[in-house]
Order: C-alpha cells, then structure tokens, then sequence
DNA sequence: CTCGTTGGCTATTGTCATTAGCCTTATCGC
DNA sequence: GCGATAAGGCTAATGACAATAGCCAACGAG
C-alpha cells in the first residue's frame, strides 16, 4: 500500500473543499477520506475527532478572512477602508461558503490558532472604526454592529434567504453606505 | 400498548422544543421519539423524514414569529414601531434560539405555511419601513438591510460569537438606533 | 359486534463516527 | 546497507441514528 502523504494541513484543507461544495453542515470524514483518497479510519492519524477537525477549518477559515480583510483597508480610511473591508468580506464568503459558516458555528473548543485569528479579524474592523473617532464603549457598540450586519447580510445570501430576485450587489451596497451613515453619526446616541 | 395520541402538530412541537434545548443541528428523531415517549419508527406515522419535520419547525417558528413581530408594532410607527419590532425579534430568538435558526437555516423544499408565514413577516417590515417613506427598490434595499442587520445580531449572539462580555443589550439598542438612522437619511444614498 | 383504518411496535438495512489492532513503509542510529 | 522504531496506512468491529417493511392492537363507523 503506497501512502497517501497527509498531513492535518492536508486533511483540513481537504475538509475546506468538502464544506464549501457541500455545505458546512453536510461536511463528513467519509467525504473528507474520499477526497484524500484515503479510508475513514487513516484520517484519526492526523485529526482527533469530526469537532477537532471542524475547529481546524475554522482557524483556516479565519485566518484566510483575516487576510483578505487586512489587504482590502492596506492603505484607505474612513469610509473607503469600510466599503473596501465590505467587500473583501462578502467576497470570502460568496467565495467560501462553507468555510465561512466555520467562522461563526464551530464546535466549542479552544484553538490557538482561530483565537488569534479571530482577533486579527477585529483588530482590522477596529483600525477602520478608528477612522470614524470610534473608541472605547462606543468602539464596542459600534464594531458589533458593524460585524451583525455584515454578517448578517452575508449568512442570508449564502443561505438563499432573500426572496426576491432583486439586485443583491446593490442591496449590500446601499447596507454598507447606510454603515456608513450610522458611523458618521454615532455618537449622537 | 396504550396510543401515545400524537398528530403531526404535536411530533413538530416536540422537534422545536428539542431544537431549542439541543440546537437546531442536534435535532434527532431519536431525541423527538423520546420526548413524544414513543419509538422512532412511529414517529414515521405523522412525518415523512427528517428533512421534512426540520420543514415543519421552520414553518412553526415563522408562524410564531410573524405573530410576535405583528403584536409589537400594532399602533406604532416609525421609530417607535423600528424599536418594538426589534425588540420582539431579538426576544423571541433569545427564548427559542433552535426555533429561530429553523426560520433562516431549513432544508430545501417547499411548505405552504412556511412560504405563506415568511411572507407575513415581510410584510411587518414593509409596514415598519413605509413610517420611513420607504418605497420601490429603496424599500426592498432598506428591507434586506434591516433583516441582515438584525438576523445577524441575533445568530452571533445565539452562537455565543461576541467575545468581550460587554453589555450585550446596550450594543443591540444602539445598533437599532443606528439602523434608525440609517434608514431616516435612505434616500439620500 | 365487526371490519377497515390508524398508530403503535419489532426487526432489518445502510451510513457514519469512532476505536482496536495489524502490517507495511519511512527514517534514523550504527 | 541494516535493523530497530515510529508513523501511516489498512481491516474489523461497535454503536448511534435514519429509514423501510411488515406485524398487530386499538379505535370508529355501520
């Protein structure tokens, strides 16, 4: 028997793929083993459990997020840092469905790797918030509601909950300028 | 053997109450016959799959909360009537957190009460946004952007995703806030 | 009361996660 | 090279759960 090669990166990416084709919550080791052209038993060699390996893509997921969010506001403030980080989210997500949804659901559990990224991810949304004299309290509020209606708007679309036929890249556009709005003003409230 | 008397209502409430208690992706038969105090395979008698009962609870849990949203905005408008409605969908998600993902996360299918209850809750938000004079492409815009707004609040804060343990209540009253912001200066977008 | 329908049940199959234990392939000390 | 050791594949077995088939008792209408 030739062998395989695998690695847990390996396997995670593969696990990657799985989620986004068949959707995070359908993702399975015997797909996963299939895809690495592998048995179900080989993969415990590198993974400990289905949760283990799903909080695995989670810390993929957020890091690749990470990045992509980091380079869209390389250089912008302000409301093109926002509409520009916007983006490169909704994009990962449309991109990566499945790999998205791990960024949210995973199994409970720690993992070193997806805390930091995770905070990678709210480092950038607070650099941007900065743009708008957001700091403290308000910093809090505000980068929370910031990610609720990103997130938001994103888990609709890559679950087929917007009805109507209607113009989606608009919709989100006019969102994030309407983020826009609410930030320009926030302290107001 | 004694009949267990149940009914397709009674085998769906007892999946919501299980969604709730275990989440929405832990939903078994195997947890629904127990609680009905019955076999799985009876429960075969008054549903087709598992797929189709998960259809079910979604369809219950719209019902439930078109009627909840429809209480909270009867005789009040505008802001008010922004407030309430968040209010109350914030409120029903947080009491019944596995009813809630069903309304946004069901399987593929179609069901005549869910379609026709999914509508009603659009309707709900319509009505609010015409307070704004909200209308055509702008009120479907404003529509999407709310919902996104609010769905993604709740399904971080169901999924226990805000890390800090900051006041959770305060950032939601000022995300509603900023969406009535938002949607007070729509048009000028 | 009886007969047909309804709603329970047991038994069976298939899929999947998980564990145990085997056996071959790399790898490293000599 | 060469042999010990670890690492990485495998088959086999177990247990949970969804789903189907077919049996049999309970109810309701006449």
């Amino acid at each position: 028997m030739p062998r395989a090669g695998l690695s847990t990166a390996k396997v995670t990416r593969a696990a990657a793929e799985v989620a986004d084709e068949d959707g995070w919550d359908k993702l399975s080791l015997a797909a996963v083993a299939t895809r690495c052209g592998v048995k179900m038993p080989s993969l415990y060699k590198h993974i400990d459990s289905l949760d283990a390996l799903r909080l695995e893509v989670s810390a993929l997921a957020l890091s690749e997020l990470a990045a992509e969010v980091t380079t869209a506001v390389l250089g912008r403030s302000g409301s093109q840092a926002l509409h520009a980080m916007a983006d490169a989210y909704r994009g990962y997500a449309l991109a990566h469905p499945g790999r998205y949804a791990a960024t949210v659901t995973a199994p409970t559990g720690v993992h070193p790797g997806q805390q930091e990224a995770a905070l990678h991810v709210l480092r950038v949304v607070e650099a941007t918030l900065a743009g708008y004299g957001l700091t403290g309290d308000d910093a809090i509020d505000a980068a929370r509601s910031l990610r609720a209606a990103l997130h938001g708007f994103v888990h609709l679309e890559t679950n087929h909950a917007f009805g109507l036929p209607a113009d989606i890249d608009r919709s989100y556009r006019r969102l994030v300028a309407g983020i826009d709005t609410a930030m320009s003003t926030w302290a107001a409230a």
